[in-house]
DNA sequence: GCCAACGTTGGC
DNA sequence: GCCAACGTTGGC
């Protein structure tokens, strides 16, 4: 899952209460479909930075809540406002995410340079979605080399 | 349903 | 700031 580290850093997420922060704002549907179809309580997640001097993967957490309709949507003041959504059809759902640990930063070139991780979604050409699943090898493959270059 | 125009993302 | 890539919008 990608987020802005000027609008909530890893190290944000694990200064929230219960280090646990609704993942708020997202409004593409592909990205909104893994996290209302796709996400269950306890699924891991790869904390990633993105648009940012150093993107790459910054921590680790896990899904910590059924999907439930985002609340900015309904929100005038917000920039997540939807004037299209309505509470008995909200169109955007989010789950909470509950950060579990900073990695030290895996950047974009580490990740590029890994074999195993070459078909990793979030390294493909022109991707822009904020929220794609990784494959368990992926999964694995990471947190042994986070085991095996210690932090 | 097509598709051009436009807006956004995000690495560099 | 640039620009490739992609999603969305809206006229037809």
């Amino acid at each position: 899952m990608k987020s802005e580290p000027g609008e909530c850093s890893i190290d944000d997420a694990l200064a929230a209460p219960e280090r646990t922060i609704p993942w708020t704002g997202v409004r593409n549907y592909q990205a909104r479909n893994f996290m209302r179809d796709a996400m269950r309580p306890g699924d891991s997640v790869l904390f990633y930075h993105s648009s940012c001097a150093q993107p790459g993967i910054a921590g680790l957490a896990e899904v910590a809540s059924a999907p439930y309709p985002d609340p900015t949507q309904f929100e005038r003041a917000s920039d997540y406002y939807d004037a299209k959504a309505r509470r008995d059809a909200p169109r955007w759902y989010l789950v909470d995410v509950r950060a579990c640990r900073k990695t030290r930063l895996i950047d974009i070139a580490e990740l590029r340079a890994c074999r195993p991780l070459a078909r990793m979604q979030i390294l493909r050409r022109g991707n822009r979605l904020s929220i794609t699943p990784v494959a368990k090898s992926e999964w694995d493959y990471i947190t042994r080399r986070l085991m095996e270059h210690a932090d």
